[in-house]
RNA sequence: GGAAGCUUAGCUCAGCUGGGAGAGCAUCUGCCUUACAAGCAGAGGGUCAUAGGUUCGAGCCCUAUAGUUUCCACCA
């Protein structure tokens, strides 16, 4: 039967059958009970807004890549499928699409709420699997594990309660930046900052002993309703003396203390600050130092509380407005100047974000933290690139307690009840509590869980912990953390955590960081920018291939990359030049063709492909064991298209039309190469490999489960290979000089070859006459050259009689440049090599190197000098 | 303010432990040579940000400067 592909590359023809292939084989289930190293790679679980990533499909490639390598190497490769997790992110989209309805969360309820968010889950989160899907990850499917599960929410739960039975977890106070619009408290990380133009009010504090003023300035001064002291650094000389003092607030007529604080900066300002600890983080820590009282002036939507009837009920610029005018009025502004300032403001609504203190529950990290950090100081684990780990200790060393609580619905609801008859407090796993002092049913906290918690716990929780089944027995600690530098602190750090404190084990060995992928003008990808790619287009316009391949080209680990279409072309055309190739072997194979490993006698030529490939197998495994995933795409590039295909190929063709054992041994020397690359490239490129291959081989087998090539020092055959190089050299030489001259291919020249190498170059007359179009071969010696172009190697002179074109002065300046450029190499080699300290210093195996060249050039010189002189 | 990265051809980026500067795209020239015009064969194009230093030798190591990006902390 013969073989044969479609005659134009078209992915959207094989990928969807090939995947289902791939899922129907049961190819992705990893074995529990296999006899085989495992290697496991846990997903992030993105979250299921629905709105789809280049940076998750920059992921999932890297690790599918990493997995199929891993996997064809005789590992049993397990790589779980996360879809979603709750965020912040999902629920605004939750109840934005309730406002449109008109309805807001607290009209429905929690439990409505939350059937809401597992339809928009069932919708939205189907788009991330299908991406993944698409991409042609070879996750378990049968594994797939969603953080919002029962499995999770029970690790979550188990973790939680056992944190605060140790002490970890506690409930405290706490600033937090807090939207006056959403009324909802939201995390640092979804504040925006933004410069506003403002004022600064520099306002005077009389003291309470009449002896003067205290000057100091502010930009919000509506939170003077709340000061409860007012702080200058203890080396600050000039206010030395009112520390302790006490001063009168203005307008409220409280007594506020002095404190020292070294908060303060002398520089800035007058060096005083107003205290507010109800308003401002920093005032709070302040605050705490010295025991203030923390005194809330604000309500919820911000608007000033009933303490203050002048100003009860006023939003808080219109409040602001009126405390002005009434310091004003009563001479306590000194004067006001304009004033740039950074205000935080709601990444959702845009209104200017309030801090705000209230109860939470933290994490104390100090002691979690230090398991943490010695796992990556003692090199258990690896960040990939090196660098990564300052960042990682950066934040380990400094590390603050973590608030873990939301105020959100859609998470992991924390298991903390509460009695409101006598205030007691119960952390259970059990879904509902009773108060064990007076016997009524306890509240539970309406707060969820920071998504990061349950995060956290990813790499052991998909595995079925707390219970201790087989995949954690086989499969932890997992291999190969794949993401992005930007959340290395979120998620990373907090995985490490997770897994020292409840595996005592490393959750993963190495972790592979990434950059950002951006737009073509380097912009970060953003929703608001409007500049987002959403990966589904682009592999329905170029194939899953195509854009994998992509991501992984040019890139190297930690460093950001550009997206644009252009790469994803690029990558389109190589797989179009592969499926070429495969169909023009295909098309000249015999019907009885049997592929049976590379035949007996091997061509000079045939050994010259070999060699190369081998070698590209050795450095491949490298470059992939090494994690340089980019090098090694690279290496796969050039090989499949300029040495296979613009060399061997073409190499083949006239042995192939020669027919007979000459062409059998090209067939299956083609063949086995062929089925080596789409081997090597296939973690790459999966789709379009195993189409061929399947193909190829008559669907007796599956590539993504052969095994990978490796090196084979038999097949090394440096000396056959140094010949070849030669040919190809001379072959080169006489296309340039053609070239150059604007000769056209259709018109044949002889060609007559002066060499010391005969017996070589004879091997190489057939492919003369198919790549340097020579009419007829001619082995010569002490020619004179006249009226041919002259092109020169090392080791030969090839002379094209082509006495219509050549023109004898143009063929003078020519050879005359070349002479120039070896002339400089000539130079720069014999210098380096006369050099003393180069001699006496240098390893031997580069002075060597050196001499080689240095002979090379010589040769070609005088090679050059020859028919300069014949032609002169 | 603290930390880290980046600066290499017109553009986007590689360049592994220091050993004569690379790729893709773009440009120019010649080709529809029956696998591929999403292609083939050639060509041009770089003071490796700047200034010092170490070394026989620096794109790579050290110091400083400039520009740029990111993360963290944020000034009342």
């Amino acid at each position: 039967m013969k073989k044969e592909l479609s005659k134009v590359y078209e992915p959207k023809e094989f990928e969807d059958r090939i995947y289902k292939m791939w899922l129907d084989g049961e190819y992705f289930k990893a074995d529990v009970n296999s006899k085989k190293p495992p290697y496991a790679i846990v997903i992030p679980p993105p979250n299921i807004t629905g709105q789809l990533h280049m940076g998750h499909a920059l992921d999932n490639t890297l690790q599918d890549i990493l997995i199929r390598y891993k996997r064809m190497s005789g590992y049993e490769a397990l790589w779980v499928p996360g879809t979603d997790h709750a965020s912040i992110a999902t629920e605004a989209k939750i109840v934005e699409a309730m406002r449109k309805e008109g309805i807001t969360k607290d009209d429905i309820g929690r439990e409505k709420f939350l059937e809401r968010a597992w339809n928009w889950k069932a919708q939205y989160g189907g788009r991330i699997v299908e991406q993944l899907k698409k991409l042609g990850t070879s996750c378990d499917w049968s594994r797939e594990r969603f953080t919002m599960d029962e499995g999770c929410s029970r690790a979550v739960k188990e973790v939680f309660v056992s944190y605060y039975n140790k002490g970890l977890i506690y409930r405290g106070e706490r600033i937090i930046n807090w939207c006056p619009h959403c009324l909802t408290s939201i995390s640092n990380a979804e504040v925006e900052y933004e410069d506003q133009a403002g004022h600064f009010w520099h306002l005077k504090y009389p003291l309470s002993d009449g002896s003067g003023f205290v000057e100091l300035a502010t930009t919000r001064p509506e939170t003077l309703l709340g000061d409860t002291a007012v702080a200058v650094n203890p080396k600050d000389e000039r206010y030395k003396d009112i520390v302790g003092k006490t001063l009168v607030l203005p307008l409220v007529g409280r007594e506020i203390p002095v404190v020292a604080d070294s908060y303060v900066d002398m520089e800035f300002g007058t060096g005083v600050v107003k205290i507010t600890p109800a308003h401002d983080p920093n005032d709070f820590e302040v605050g705490k130092r010295h025991d203030l009282p923390v005194i809330n002036v604000l309500t919820p939507d911000a608007k000033i509380v009933d303490d203050y009837p002048a100003y009860a009920g006023m939003d808080r610029y219109e409040a602001r407005k009126k405390i002005v005018e009434d310091l004003e009025a009563g001479g306590f502004l000194a004067y006001t100047e304009e004033h740039e300032h950074n205000v935080g403001t709601c990444y959702r609504c845009g209104t200017t974000v309030e801090p705000r203190v209230s109860l939470q529950w933290f994490v104390k990290m100090a002691d979690l933290a230090k398991p943490a950090i010695k796992a990556v100081e003692s090199k258990d684990i690896k960040f990939v690139p090196e660098r990564f780990d300052k960042n990682y200790f950066n934040w380990m060393n400094d590390i603050r307690d973590w608030c873990i609580s939301r105020q959100l619905w859609w998470g992991h609801r924390i298991p903390a009840f509460y009695c409101d008859d006598c205030g007691e407090t119960v952390v259970t796993k059990e879904d509902t509590a009773v108060c064990p002092k007076c016997g009524r049913p306890m509240r539970q906290d309406p707060d969820t869980l920071d998504t990061w918690f349950s995060s956290a716990l990813w790499p052991f929780s998909v595995m079925g912990w707390p219970d201790k089944t087989p995949e954690l027995e086989k499969f932890y600690p997992t291999d190969t953390l794949v993401t992005g530098y930007d959340i290395i602190t979120f998620w990373v750090s907090r995985m490490i955590v997770a897994g020292m404190e409840y595996m005592k084990k490393k959750p993963f060995s190495t972790i592979l960081i990434h950059g950002l992928v951006r737009d073509a003008q380097g912009r970060k990808m953003s929703k608001s920018l409007g500049n987002g790619i959403d990966p589904l287009e682009e592999i329905d316009k170029y194939g899953a291939d195509a854009l994998r391949f992509t991501l992984a080209t040019g890139n190297a680990p930690g460093n950001d990359m550009r997206y644009s279409d252009d790469k994803v072309k690029a990558s389109r055309n190589f797989a179009n030049k592969l499926w070429n190739a495969s169909r023009f072997i295909m098309m000249n194979l015999p019907e009885d063709f049997k592929a049976d490993g590379l035949p007996e006698n091997l061509a000079m030529e045939d050994k010259w492909v070999v060699s190369k490939f081998n070698r590209l197998a050795k450095e491949v495994n490298e470059n992939l064991d090494k994690f340089e995933l980019g090098v090694a795409v690279a290496k796969l590039y050039d090989f499949i298209w300029d040495v296979y295909c613009d060399w061997y190929i073409e190499l083949t063709k006239p042995r192939i039309a020669a027919g007979g054992e000459t062409a059998l041994a090209a067939q299956q020397v083609l063949v086995w190469v062929m089925k080596g690359a789409l081997k090597l490239l296939h973690p790459f490129m999966p789709y379009i490999t195993e189409e061929i291959w399947q193909v190829l081989t008559d669907g007796e087998s599956v590539i993504m489960v052969e095994s990978f090539p490796v090196y084979d020092k038999e097949l090394d055959y440096a000396s056959e290979e140094a010949d070849f190089e030669k040919i190809i050299d001379a072959i080169s030489a006489v296309r340039n000089v053609r070239g150059e001259m604007n000769v056209p291919p259709s018109v044949k020249a002889k060609v007559f070859i002066e060499t010391a190498l005969k017996d070589v170059f004879e091997k190489g007359v057939m492919f003369f006459e198919r790549l340097a179009s020579a009419s007829e071969i001619d082995f010569v010696s002490g020619f004179d050259g006249k009226d041919c172009a002259t092109a020169v190697t090392d080791c030969a002179r090839m002379f094209i009689p082509l006495s219509e074109i050549i023109d004898t002065e143009k063929e003078l300046a020519r050879l005359n440049k070349e002479k120039k450029t070896v002339q400089k190499d000539i130079d720069f080699l014999s210098s380096k090599l006369s050099n003393q300290g180069f001699l006496a210093k240098a390893p031997e195996k580069l002075i060597n190197e050196q001499k080689e060249k240095l002979e090379k050039a010589k040769d070609k010189m005088a090679k050059i000098e020859q028919s300069i002189a014949a032609l002169g």
